[in-house]
RNA sequence: GCGGGGGUAGCCAAGCCAGGUCAAAGGCGCAAGGCUUAGGACCUUGUCCCGUAGGGGUUCGUGGGUUCAAAUCCCACCCCCCGCACCA
């Protein structure tokens, strides 16, 4: 029974991970004599368990990394751990909360035992119980890491801190990075600004811009806020809440009345705010204010709908395009009795008319009133009136046109004037703008935020436009896999602004000139590649982080100062010093880095901007590959989904080799690929099978000479090399391993079903090949197998197979393609037939044929192969002493041939006349076994053939004809 | 809304950029046969419809168009996924 069982994973894959190990095959020292292949994965954030996402990305690089090493590369692949940022001191201060459903999910989903989460209140030792955790999933993926330059972020890292602190000297020295305001969701309690991690209630909920458009009234002013000040022209009264709470207030000098909540915003948006008094909106129901535009007075009147939380309190009426404007004065018109206690005259309100402003298809003068008649909405309070807003704003922004009501405005789109009339208006002191949140966000501490504009914060200064042409500089030159993705770079680069790059909380570093700030978590992880190129010896020499100063990096990345002071003062020696530089300088530049597609829109992105800001062109990154992200069956993954799948439980529960085929063979590109419990049995199934199939493979056949089927075999194989090698290239990883699994596979079943005694040298070549083209993606049966085939060495260093251009042959390629089509006619014929075969005979094409078919094939090539040229041979006598058979076969030849793909036209051409007789005499056991017949093969115009059908003449090139005899 | 990607046979998925060998690779599933004591594994065949000679018909989100010829090119529309910022 031995041998027959399921393979015992577990033991094949630490055998062999312990023996790399043992050997350092994956520790990469700079040689000279070797060309380099540097390829990173972007550290993974230390919050929690890697999932088989980040197997798959990460499972891309190694294919990527022991393909190159293969193919002669020294290569480095490097790992470390993000733990900068907010997340993990987040996530310790839930636990510190005693968030059930939080630390329930650490229980369960990540499995973290109890006497380790209880020390989870400390963020420091959470990122290093999940570094310690994660280490061992990588490990045990099987990655050819050179473990010796592993590092941490943060503070807690010194050493690599001291590196943020260079990177950040030198972006503030060449003015990348600039002081600035900007608004940010702000939680009052905390005192800082609430991250989508840190909310109970709001995700994704940014700040919005509303302009705040002033109306006069007696000695101040009536700020309403709108999402739409090109509708001022067609205002034609205010809305106060009169249930609501008021105050007076002065603003930055000026009188404002403005809900009480607003004045409270106000003060976090840069404005001087000091409360006068406070009443009731009930108070100013009735009177009067004066409009912007042309200073005509209107009514302020009561509007229940009016939210005192949201943005000043006050809302201005148009009730031509506002559909709440519309619902609001119809119920006071209607209800009479809601004006009595407020003295307001109801000939007043009926008088108001609403003012048209915007012309727009589909609506005729009042948009807002058709739609509510059309939807049937009620009142104010009616539910529908949300949409109907939705639907008026977008087809008047996008559609409408300004009426010629609205002064130098009229006739230009809405969504054009919109910018500028707000820009007007502000200059006349008649608008301003406060931000607003347009939903609640609640903090985790359950504080509800509020949008608060942070002054002197850190920007990255993304917005200048040097920089940003000098990263389209580099984006241009670096290759993009898929190359579909590099459209998506570009506009990043155009779209991204300033981005904030420091925070006050959470871990990570401190700005070297601001300590006070920490560098933000993507701020602080764009050019550590460099980091890894000297930090094995930073940590074998255990230099001290005090002395990695700024001119030491700078020696170290720019070679600039005096190499004997810098190591003098480092207490090291001018040696160690100079082969740091000379490691950073065989290394750089990285020549893959790649990640899930979500890192596009940010950390690729800023890798981009930081290496063109900071690196000569010489040391610009090569290329980026990005891939989809992981779903399980079909779904997103999720802890809370409960379909979250850690990275090690898949590695110890199915194999490494297993877990990598898995997503590998899911998805390439863009796409996202798909983890299916279905896939995971078909992979494991087959990988158990190509094991064994190995193994028979190397018992049989026998000493021979390679003829025509060998030299087929050898042929096949080099195209398959190619593609393997050209898709690992190009990161088209699920095409290389389909090639290498199953297309090579399919060509080793053909040859054993046509071969009679196989050739021994033949399949211990290509078992070879096969076993090396799997190698990248299945490095530890690859292992086990090169072993077992009683070869020297570790296959992950031998050599990558050689694509052989003298052993491509086209003919014996078309040979088989003959065959097999051959084969699948007869078998067609057959099951139209429906009988068991006595006899089988095929009829290859006469050789007049063959001359005028390749005859054909040359006019065709020639460019003067028409359906006319049927004349030209019609005139040879030879020819047409056969008469309309003849005709007929050149005619179809024409037609076929008119049609034939170039590379197709080119293969016969080289080809020439093929011999097809001897050929198919060659295969006639195969096509005895295959069906299970006599078989007889004829020349179409041999003298003796047996042919009672008259099938012979049918024949042609590459198409014998067929008689079947029951 | 803006930007990016995508819709292919029972399922997953290639092909599309460079139009013709495309009823459309490969894998899975399913069915039949072989091998085997049996199961598994493996091998072969079939898997849109029709067909007693290798053929014909209708297909590649929908509707048009270009072309001798379109899954592939052009136009319009419908649907799905992702990103839109201070967050990893």
């Amino acid at each position: 029974m031995g041998g027959l069982q399921t393979l015992n994973w577990k033991a094949i894959e630490e055998k062999w991970q312990k023996r790399w190990s043992e050997a350092k095959v994956f520790e990469a020292n700079p040689d000279w004599n070797k060309p380099k292949c540097f390829v990173t994965f972007p550290f993974p954030y230390m919050s929690g368990p890697l999932h088989v996402g980040h197997g798959y990305s990460a499972s891309r690089v190694d294919v990527y990394a022991r393909y190159m090493r293969m193919k002669g590369f020294n290569v480095l692949f490097p790992w470390a751990w993000h733990w900068t940022g907010e997340t993990v001191a987040g996530a310790s201060e839930r636990i510190k909360l005693k968030d059930e459903k939080f630390i329930h999910a650490l229980r369960v989903v990540d499995g973290v035992p109890e006497e380790e989460l209880e020390k989870f209140v400390d963020p420091v030792y959470m990122a290093r119980y999940y570094t310690d955790y994660n280490r061992e999933a990588v490990k045990k993926l099987g990655l050819s890491v050179d473990w010796r330059r592993e590092f941490h972020t943060s503070s807690h890292h010194p050493t690599f801190s001291r590196f943020v602190e260079w990177q950040y000297l030198k972006l503030k020295q060449k003015n990348f990075i600039i002081q600035g305001t900007h608004p940010v969701v702000w939680c009052p309690k905390c005192e800082s600004p609430t991250g989508e991690a840190d909310r109970l209630e709001g995700s994704g909920v940014t700040p919005e811009e509303y302009t705040l458009v002033k109306f006069r009234f007696e000695d101040g002013w009536l700020p309403a806020a709108t999402l739409r000040p090109e509708t001022v022209f067609g205002v034609t009264n205010l809305w106060l809440n009169p249930e609501a709470t008021y105050v007076e207030a002065l603003v930055d000098g000026e009188k404002w009345i403005v809900s009480k909540e607003a004045a409270e915003k106000l003060k976090e948006q840069l404005k001087k705010v000091e409360v006068l008094r406070e009443f009731k909106g009930l108070e100013l129901m009735g009177k009067t204010c004066r409009e912007p535009v042309e200073e005509k007075e209107i009514p302020i009147l009561p509007g229940w709908f009016v939210n005192p939380s949201n943005a000043t309190g006050v809302v201005y009426s148009v009730p031509a395009h506002a559909p709440y404007d519309w619902l609001a004065l119809r119920d006071l018109q209607n209800n009479p009795s809601l004006l009595e206690k407020f003295g307001i005259p109801v000939e007043d309100v009926k008088k108001i008319k609403p003012i048209p402003m915007i012309r727009v298809e589909g609506f005729g003068e009042y948009p807002a009133v058709e739609i509510v008649e059309e939807m049937r909405i009620k009142d104010q309070n009616d539910p529908k009136a949300e949409e109907a807003t939705k639907i008026i704003y977008k087809k008047e922004f996008h559609r409408g046109v300004m009426r010629e009501n609205c002064g130098k405005y009229s006739g230009r789109l809405v969504s054009e004037v919109k910018q500028v009339l707000v820009e007007d208006f502000k200059r006349k002191g008649l608008m301003d703008s406060m931000w607003e949140l347009p939903e609640k966000v609640v903090c985790r501490c359950t504080t509800q935020c509020l949008v608060k504009i942070l002054r002197d914060q850190w920007f990255l200064n993304y917005s200048n436009p040097e920089w940003k042409k000098l990263a389209k500089e580099l984006l241009s030159k670096m290759k993009i896999y898929p190359e579909e993705a590099r459209r998506w770079f570009e506009d990043v680069i155009d779209w991204l602004h300033d981005w904030a790059c420091t925070r006050k909380t959470g871990l990570g570093t401190p700005l070297p000139w601001a300590p006070e700030w920490i560098v933000e978590t993507l701020s602080d992880s764009t050019v550590y590649m460099a980091f890894y190129t000297i930090n094995r010896h930073i940590k074998a020499l255990n230099i001290p982080a005090e002395k990695l100063t700024e001119e030491f990096f700078d020696y170290v990345f720019y070679g600039v100062g005096e190499p004997e002071k810098i190591a003098e003062k480092m207490g090291i020696s001018i040696e160690a010093l100079k082969d740091m530089r000379k490691e950073f300088l065989y290394w750089y530049p990285v020549d893959l880095r790649n990640s899930g597609k979500d890192l596009v829109p940010n950390h690729l992105t800023f890798y981009i901007f930081h290496h063109a800001a900071l690196f000569p062109p010489e040391h610009w990154p090569k290329a980026i590959a990005i891939n989809g992200f992981m779903r399980v069956e079909g779904e997103e993954m999720h802890k809370s989904k409960g379909n979250f799948i850690p990275l090690r439980r898949a590695v110890e529960d199915f194999g490494a080799d297993i877990t990598r085929c898995v997503v590998l063979l899911a998805a390439e590109g863009m796409d996202d690929p798909d983890w299916r419990a279905s896939s995971l049995k078909e992979v494991s199934s087959n990988l158990n099978s190509f094991y064994r199939y190995i193994l028979e493979l190397q018992n049989l056949g026998e000493e021979k000479e390679e003829k025509h089927l060998e030299k087929w075999l050898l042929s096949i194989l080099q195209k398959r090399i190619k593609k393997v090698s050209e898709s690992i290239e190009n990161l088209k990883t699920r095409t290389a391993l389909e090639t290498a699994l199953y297309e090579v596979w399919k060509d080793f079943r053909w040859y054993m079903r046509r071969v009679e005694k196989p050739c021994k040298k033949t399949v211990f070549y290509a078992t070879r090949v096969w076993v090396k083209l799997l190698t990248p993606f299945i490095p530890h049966l690859c292992e086990e197998l090169w072993e077992k085939l009683g070869e020297k060495g570790f296959v992950s260093t031998a050599s990558w197979p050689k694509y052989e251009e003298e052993k491509v042959s086209l003919e014996d390629e078309e040979v088989e393609e003959l065959i097999s089509l051959l084969v699948e006619d007869t078998k067609n014929i057959l099951r139209v037939l429906n009988v068991q075969p006595k006899k089988i005979c095929y009829y290859v094409a006469a050789k007049w044929k063959w001359e005028t078919y390749l005859k054909i094939l040359e006019k065709r090539k020639n460019g003067v192969l028409g359906r006319e040229t049927i004349k030209e041979f019609m005139v040879q006598p030879e020819i047409r002493r056969m008469g309309g058979k003849a005709a007929k076969f050149i005619g179809k030849t024409i037609d076929e041939v008119l049609k034939m793909p170039g590379e197709l036209l080119e293969k016969r051409l080289r080809i020439g006349f093929l011999d097809e007789y001897s050929y198919l005499l060659e295969a006639k056991n195969f096509f005895g076994r295959e069906f299970k017949a006599e078989v007889e093969v004829f020349r179409e115009d041999s003298p003796n053939i047996f042919d009672p059908k008259n099938r012979g003449s049918l024949a042609e090139p590459y198409r014998p004809a067929i008689y079947i005899q029951d």
